[in-house]
DNA sequence: GCCAACGTTGGC
DNA sequence: GCCAACGTTGGC
């Protein structure tokens, strides 16, 4: 399958790229996704190898830190059936767990932050759905073109 | 099944 | 801290 590209947002005073690099094997699992949506991407879409712009949100300033890899594919998320879990859900069992995660490799940190105000300006990402006003999706698909012009940019 | 109320996300 | 956007919940 060819590889595919995804953008994932993560506030860095919970979990940034430093953090994923500090981590044993440079492994996370990326645990408590709690919308269908963005369960979807994982599930149907995300296969080991494919490439993950990671997404600084919330503390400015926001934008791209750096990239990652997906390093499994989705399998269920425990923190559903936990309930000393701040994801629990207490419709979730374990027959019944509706929620996935997948685990993620640091693959490299930006030389610098690739910010949300410099993605809104570049040509060939008018189409990124993280520029769009009010877009809270946190996994969204990135076009290989998009994914390229970002690492451009971050070593520019 | 509609939709108002409510809760959350996340940029600013 | 504000609030726009939007997902979810629950009454009917």
């Amino acid at each position: 399958m060819a590889k595919k590209y995804w953008l994932m947002k993560t506030e860095p005073d919970v979990f940034s790229i430093k953090d994923l690099r500090s981590r044993p094997g440079k492994k996370e699992h990326w645990d408590g996704v709690r919308n269908y949506q963005a369960r979807n991407h994982m599930r149907d879409g995300m296969s080991i190898g494919d490439r993950i712009l990671f997404y600084h949100s919330s503390v400015p300033p926001v934008g791209v830190a750096g990239v990652a890899e997906v390093a499994a594919a989705a399998y269920p998320d425990p923190t559903a059936l936990d309930p000393k879990s701040k994801y629990f859900d207490p419709k979730a069992t374990p027959d019944k767990n509706p929620w996935v995660m997948v685990d993620v490799r640091f693959v490299k940190e930006f030389p610098r932050l690739v910010t949300l105000d410099e993605l809104k300006t570049v040509p060939g990402l008018e189409s990124m759905l993280v520029i769009k006003r009010g877009m809270r999706l946190s996994i969204q698909p990135v076009k290989p073109e998009e994914f390229e012009i970002v690492l451009k940019l971050a070593e520019a």
